[in-house]
DNA sequence: GCGATATGACTCTGCGGTAAGTTACCACGA
DNA sequence: TCGTGGTAACTTACCGCAGAGTCATATCGC
């Protein structure tokens, strides 16, 4: 009967696995998980639609193994940072230094974990919880002891500093995305630059 | 035929809108655009969604319409601290003062500014941009002073660090929306001693 | 009676998900 | 070297449903 494009094209599971991760976790990371469709992605892919539900099962395992992927991507260079000896500011800029390096090419990943369109339970909800808890423990242990310089001590204190952090940090990687001629180095820069000025010329210059 | 709920039950249009505006605010800024659905919020505001649509004409009508009163409440407060003498640091925590102020039995609205699930064209967008772009004029002047007192005027410095100050307005506004026992009154208290707490006592501590 | 206020019961579209079948590759026996 | 059967890689064509948006109609105040 009439012609078919189905049938194998040699491309072995995992590498196709891996491409699909690619194409999806860029639709995922530009437009969040809700207002991505599956057979876009699909197209982009180059594949067909229920390949995907073959490989990943469902949407939301879909968007799991992206998460996943880039969930350990950031949550492993936070913590091989943290394994140095920097404390304070400097531990801070230099995290900031390692998620640049770290995203320069795949900006778009750092939304992946902060998606509320996610649905807020499920397998999706354990893995993000999971690897924002490696996230969070590390920002929260950075600005204790930050805050333990200035004799701060008191844990909602410390809780809400952690919230502003990560909140610097989110929208700096945000306006990296809005600015994609800015190389890595040059945000390293910036970042450094404004720390200090604000930190200390400004004190001096209100004091 | 039959007995029917329709006819009017008395209230008047302009009461019935604001009625269904709060409503819609809340369902808006809690699960954010596109996971709002129209018949619950309905169901809510004790009306049937038909006479939504008679009065906002559409779902994205009704967003833009909580999002214009949202908006203007809280560029309204921004620009009137703007007004005031405060410069540097001092200006920014009057600002977040101020925000915790007006936003105190109503947090969620500060969602609504930034949803990423509304539709990024047409009047929602128009809305969304006016309101922005009110209050990033002046948080980029303010950051504008706050970094000429540290001798740097390097125009993307400034655009970095407003980004990063607006990343911080925000994710101090979740912190709060999570933390509901906590007063607008312990916001503020708590907020200051941070900033003071960084940018004294840190300093002279790592010099 | 007439206009404003209201609703039950629809239609229609987009998209997550699936059933059933097609083609290519490959190991292995004669 | 050539079948040949099994399996992995793929697709077309469909289903079902949630939710945006609409139509015709009903009731109340004045």
């Amino acid at each position: 009967m009439a012609r078919s494009n189905a049938g194998t094209k040699g491309v072995p599971r995992a590498e196709r696995e891996q491409q699909i991760l690619a194409v999806a976790s860029l639709a995922f990371g530009t437009d969040g998980f809700a207002a991505t469709n599956l057979a876009d992605v699909a197209a982009d892919a180059g594949i067909s639609k229920p390949l995907i539900y073959n490989y990943f099962g469902s949407k939301e395992g879909l968007f799991a193994a992206c998460l996943d992927e880039a969930g350990d991507l950031l949550a492993g260079e936070i913590e091989r940072i943290a394994r140095g000896d920097a404390v304070g500011i400097e531990r801070g800029i230099r995290t900031l230094d390692g998620m640049f390096a770290v995203l320069d090419e795949q900006r778009h990943l750092w939304r992946l974990l902060h998606d509320r369109t996610a649905p807020p339970n499920g397998a999706i909800a354990d893995v993000v919880s999971h690897h924002t808890q490696r996230i969070d423990k590390l920002a929260h242990e950075g600005v204790t002891e930050l805050l333990a310089l200035a004799g701060d001590t008191d844990e909602r204190d410390i809780s809400v500093m952690t919230a502003a952090w990560l909140g610097i940090v989110d929208s700096l990687m945000d306006w990296w995305v809005a600015h994609p001629d800015e190389t890595a180095a040059q945000m390293n820069d910036r970042v450094t630059r404004l720390f200090t000025a604000l930190l200390t010329d400004i004190v001096r210059g209100q004091s």
